[in-house]
RNA sequence: CGGGGCGUAGCGUAGUGGCUAGCGCGCCUGCUUUGGGAGCAGGAGACCGUGGGUUCGAAUCCCUCCGCCCCGACCA
């Protein structure tokens, strides 16, 4: 039995100054963390209760699952890292410390390399596959920016898995082995949340989903249909778009459209010079950029900007990308900037890479290669022929969903799960093979898959809370059922006593508040802000042998016999 | 790493060159109080982030460094 009489517990009152989020804010306020450095948290007896009560959660689903719980230790030698080029791939978000002799060693960010070489340590036939196994673990990486409180830490808990297989139908089928955890484990966790494609199927074939908690506060951008339910990923989001079928459009014009480096400008000048009737959408743009080193350009109707997270997430491949500079056009004379246009891309040396909305047969106002000048009618297919389609410019709200057509909305979230084909890069790498039937040796495919355990104390608090404080599911709470002891007599805190080892007969946790000393509002206040499910009063209503049981999430107050509150709890 | 803000007691804060650094919450002692963050009286608790400088005198002005928060970049 938790009592608040010598619970180590201080609540707040007023807010910590360096919180912002809610759950941060309530958190520190309700005595469940204390910062210790940026990113670095304790937990202190609440909080780590209700810490505690998710890993088990996730613990039980993985097990249910069939999958084996193992541990590693978070300190780690450098050589496994090295052995696929993490150590140094993984820059400046790598803890690496030395040992007395001036060995290096690292906290583990992660665990692929060591899931897969205890595999590798231990089986060594097909007939060992498949295999799923986990840990929860701390990570540790030097995030460039912690933020949110226990949100993004640069200590954290994570339970890790990674499946194991001969070939892809065994890792699809793990993969969705490990998707059903994910649903039943968020589902207990009482979250709400979507399963958002992460990639674009363009990366080798691998697939990926991110589990998303909404959230106004999350850090995760995502497209959201409310009609159908699709999600993505903003990286992932596919551009829904019809074929053309308007008229074939005139022969290419060369148009004089002084100073007009910009879509703003060019748009103007049509319109009064030419008494045409264009807007940014009928103008083509086309963006330069350097793609490892090569020019390449990328079309996009004249209203959207590149989004360059996105064409860098579906340009397969390409390590460094960036925009064109001033150097680049230095280099490059023949590229006159804003008054490139596709038409010469050949003569140019250009790759041409357009966003689907760039269809065959549409015609466009674009550059003319030649300062002051541009061309309409240029037209897809007759005039210039798109290399490569790639999913390149931002995403709106109010876009069509590639579903159902209806336009989506953008929303944020937290991200709590992650799972992932890996494929056989780590296999691979560290010569993790088993002999196939015919006795010969085949590389192993993986998947990973992640839940923030410490971060989902977070995202539970996020979604679930109110005016009065946290306001935790049933499952995941510090306690079942929150007793408040009032008046200055002996009796209500008898009588109080007496319930609370009653429930805890049957089963239920209790935190009792006993403090003589303190006045009835600050105990009402106090189990508010903490968020029990279950507050019983005894007080007031003794007089006529009952107490008062009060839900914390409905506001619900029923007074109900002493001799019922048992009953009424334990159903 | 770029931009912005901040560092005064466990927490929230006042204090823009001048006496012993002020207040609220929390904490300790006593009395009163006890169904919505009680009252009175007394008390403990502060290297004013660090180092340097200016000055008769610095929490306050100048410089250095460190730390923290927010936005962005980044985030298997």
């Amino acid at each position: 039995m938790l009592k608040m009489s010598t619970l180590l517990l201080r609540t707040l009152r007023d807010d910590p100054a360096d919180a912002e989020v809610a759950s941060h804010r309530l958190l520190v306020r309700a005595g469940f963390v204390r910062r210790i450095a940026a990113g670095i948290y304790s937990w202190l007896p609440l909080g780590y209760r209700t810490f505690r009560k998710i890993e088990e959660v996730v613990r039980q689903e993985m097990d249910d699952a069939g999958f084996q719980e193992v541990h590693f230790p978070a300190l780690l030698p450098k050589e496994p890292y090295e052995s696929t080029n993490r150590w140094e791939e993984y820059g400046p978000d790598l803890f690496r410390l030395k040992d007395r002799k001036g060995n290096d060693y690292l906290l583990g960010p992660t665990h692929e390399e060591m899931f897969t070489l205890m595999v590798k340590g231990e089986f060594s036939s097909y007939k060992d596959l498949p295999l799923s196994i986990y840990q929860i673990q701390t990570k540790y990486r030097d995030e460039p920016r912690p933020r949110s409180g226990i949100i993004r830490g640069r200590e954290f808990v994570m339970k890790d898995s990674y499946s194991f297989d001969v070939d892809d139908e065994g890792l699809e089928a793990s993969y969705n082995k490990h998707r059903a955890a994910y649903i039943k484990t968020f589902d207990r966790l009482g979250l709400k949340y979507n399963i958002v494609s992460a990639m674009s199927g363009a990366m080798g074939g691998s697939k990926s989903e991110e589990f998303l908690a909404p959230c106004p506060t999350g850090e995760d951008t995502y497209v959201l249909c409310n009609a159908c339910g699709y999600a993505a990923n903003v990286e992932a989001m596919v551009t829904k778009v019809s074929p053309f079928n308007g008229d074939k459009s005139p022969a290419i014009e060369i148009l004089d459209t002084p100073n007009t480096p910009t879509i703003d400008s060019l748009v103007e000048v049509f319109n009064t010079k030419y008494s045409a009737n264009i807007s940014a959408a009928d103008t083509l743009k086309n963006v330069l950029l350097m793609a490892d080193g090569a020019p390449i350009s990328v079309l996009v109707p004249g209203d959207r900007e590149v989004d360059l997270k996105r064409l860098g997430a579906n340009l397969v491949g390409v390590k460094d990308l960036r925009l064109f500079e001033d150097e680049d056009f230095a280099k490059n004379p023949k590229l006159v900037k804003g008054y490139v246009g596709p038409q010469d891309a050949k003569a140019l040396g250009l790759k041409l890479y357009a966003d689907p909305r760039v269809v065959e047969g549409s015609a466009w106002v674009t550059g003319a290669n030649e300062k002051n000048k541009h061309a309409r009618y240029v037209t897809c297919g007759r005039d210039f022929k798109v290399d490569q389609y790639v999913e390149a410019a931002e995403v709106r709200a109010g876009d069509s969903c590639p579903k159902c057509e209806k336009p989506v909305i953008i929303d944020r979230a937290i991200e709590i799960g992650h799972i992932f084909q890996l494929g056989r890069k780590y296999a691979q790498s560290l010569g993790l093979t088993v002999l196939d039937k015919e006795g010969k040796p085949q590389v192993v495919t993986m998947g990973s898959y992640g839940i923030g355990v410490s971060r989902a104390v977070a995202a539970v608090a996020e979604q679930t809370y109110d005016e009065l404080g946290l306001c935790w599911p049933a499952e995941i709470a510090p306690a079942d059922v929150h007793i408040v002891a009032t008046g200055k007599e002996d009796q209500p805190f008898e009588v109080a006593e007496q319930i609370a080892k009653d429930l805890e007969a049957k089963g239920l946790e209790v935190l009792l508040d006993d403090r003589r000393e303190a006045s009835a509002g600050v105990k009402f206040k106090d189990a508010e802000l903490i968020g029990i499910p279950k507050i019983i009063i005894v007080g007031k209503a003794l007089a006529d042998g009952k107490v008062e049981v009060r839900d914390r999430k409905s506001g619900d107050k029923q007074e109900v016999l002493v001799a019922d509150v048992v009953k009424t709890l334990v159903k």
